[in-house]
DNA sequence: AATAGTTTTGCAAATGTTTTCATTTTGGCC
DNA sequence: GGCCAAAATGAAAACATTTGCAAAACTATT
């Protein structure tokens, strides 16, 4: 079938193959209007007897794009970003581009280095997760000139476009929530806020909204604990065993609540009974589980989309201005949340 | 801080501005044991003043390695696939490689299609996930010798390197575990197995272990659901609300068993007393659910690292001969299974 | 049938690096 | 200070492709 014995396949093996030159043979990929349709055709034939396949890096030198584009996650694991991720890569995919991916375990000086790997490979674009990105990484997009679009976060003053979610909105609405049903003691799971903007700007969402309220969350009800069910569980038995309990819980994000659900149950405290408990994100798998959680709906879906169409436009030229697009956000009442008892004295 | 005002910043820039010759510079980045050490830092600085970063492609184009692995998963957005990209991802950072990730929705047409658009990338090795891909597929592979894991299944007669469970005995184990409980009529949750040798085996064995134990499934209790919570909760109430109904389910994964086990909530049944759920996986978040999910664990992390490390040895020709690693099963009895109960006539 | 215009093709330069081979520099030793 | 070997550096070819320009081959028009 091919005789790919030892010999290098490229241009000009096929060119040869074909009985043409090689700069018909690449007008015939690039240009195929400007050669004839039989000489296409010898081309194509010869392609297929070689098995030659094109070597995108020799293009990319001639200043071609690479047609890649390089997205940088915290994690690929979670629920979270794999939602939004496989919606940026289905955009992608659509448009012709492959995604070169890394990940840095929330480590934004990795993140610097994964970015200049990126670079090196010559992506023609740059997705981020949310804004939070150490000054060099910055600096270095800024410097490089490359098209960036940073996904999940909404911020009307972000330095590079952004695709997402208010999340001080995010956590101002769980809260309004838990308020609007009569609760007062309130307790708050949240992960690390140190380098995680998303999870900073929503607990101060949730923070003025309560305070706005009068409300004081006291010292022991308020935990940090990491993106692990197993973490959260174990984090919210530890606030629920205390002689005096909050009635809600407010959760930095729905794989916290997915886990304080579980660890109420554990501690055979029936939510939303005993206590009611808000997530926030609205992650694929909330809605399905027993009971289905209240939360405040982030569209990763769409999000993604949208991300993948923006730096489609920003690297093909069409369109090259910052631009912020704000994706609303929705109250998802479901069953992890009811009014507070009132208590009859 | 950067002179990067129109002029393109390559290697012969940084020559320039270091006062050296290029070969020197390219040199003092491959080989810096070869350049004395004063010379070194000159190019240092050089390189740092005008923001310079390597062009991968230029160096593909000499034959050296791109330094990109593909990874073509049917999607990123499951947990099933993202602990194993997880762990793989890892594996390639630690060895410097970066990962070029293309998904086909469980298409193995459209992985035909990702597969060539990677190798247009130069990647210089490739991971699938299974072993059902098409004839195409396989000749590609073949003919480009490129190196080449499957990742999650283990075959002993694959015709490429593999490392993964042997998921005919994971079906085995999760059908005698419930046999061993003394069930006898069991209902089998599937997603679809035509194109997915991973399900499809898994189901053969469990059928061969109920079969060899004399039993025979209904047509009725037989169901084919895709792996998504919500139509697997549908599935198993549509099956749970016949008459006459199994007392033990056993789902195709994780998922399916996640769903089921939500199903049965609904209709009020409560699990393990009326009603055992057997997964297959162990996925994350198996363990944390309440009840917690009986299961055959698969070790999607050492999966995943696994299937790294072997693609680079491949990569690196440390090590050239197709290898097939099987990694062990384990049965991870927890909260969703139980004796049946002996009905006293 | 000759000419002008248009379409198709080929030549060769250019792209940013690495690497081989040749040349220059350095250092040690007498 | 001169010589030799070793170390450091440079020149130029090579890598696989694209593309501007020029040449060749058609078409249409007279």
């Amino acid at each position: 079938m091919n005789i790919n014995h030892k010999v290098k396949i490229d241009i000009v093996a096929v060119a040869k193959a074909a009985g043409v030159s090689i700069s018909t043979v690449s007008r015939s990929f690039n240009h195929p209007d400007l050669v004839k349709a039989p000489t296409r055709k010898k081309i194509e034939r010869a392609v297929q007897k070689l098995g030659y396949i094109r070597n995108r890096a020799a293009q990319v030198m001639h200043g071609r794009r690479s047609g890649t584009i390089g997205l940088i996650v915290p994690t690929i694991d979670h629920a979270i970003f794999a939602e939004v991720t496989q919606a940026f890569s289905d955009a992608m995919d659509e448009a012709g581009f492959t995604i070169l991916i890394a990940s840095h375990g929330f480590d934004l000086e990795k993140e610097y280095l994964r970015l200049r790997k990126l670079l090196e490979h010559r992506v023609d674009g740059i997705a981020l997760i949310g804004l939070d990105h150490s000054e060099s990484t910055y600096q270095l997009l800024e410097q490089q000139r490359i098209p960036t679009v940073a996904i999940w976060n909404f911020d009307s003053t972000s330095k590079i476009s952004c695709i997402g979610a208010d999340n001080f909105e995010a956590g101002r609405m769980a809260a309004r929530h838990l308020l609007s049903l009569g609760h007062r003691d309130i307790g708050l799971i949240f992960p690390d806020t140190t380098e995680n903007d998303r999870a900073r700007n929503r607990l101060m969402g949730a923070r003025s909204e309560l305070s706005g309220a009068g409300i004081h969350v006291p010292e022991g009800w308020q935990i940090v604990s990491p993106y692990r069910i197993s973490m959260a569980k174990d984090a919210c038995k530890s606030m629920l065993r205390k002689p005096a309990r909050p009635t809600a819980l407010l959760c930095g994000n729905d794989i916290i609540a997915q886990g304080a659900v579980y660890g109420a149950m554990q501690l055979h405290l029936s939510v939303p009974q005993d206590v009611s408990i808000m997530g926030i994100g609205d992650f694929k798998g909330s809605s399905e589980m027993e009971p289905g959680l209240s939360t405040i709906r982030i569209p990763a879906k769409k999000i993604g989309r949208l991300a993948g169409k923006r730096i489609v436009k920003e690297v093909t030229g069409e369109s090259t201005q910052l631009s912020r697009q704000r994706c609303e956000l929705k109250l998802m009442t479901r069953s992890t949340t009811r009014a507070r008892l009132t208590i009859s004295t």
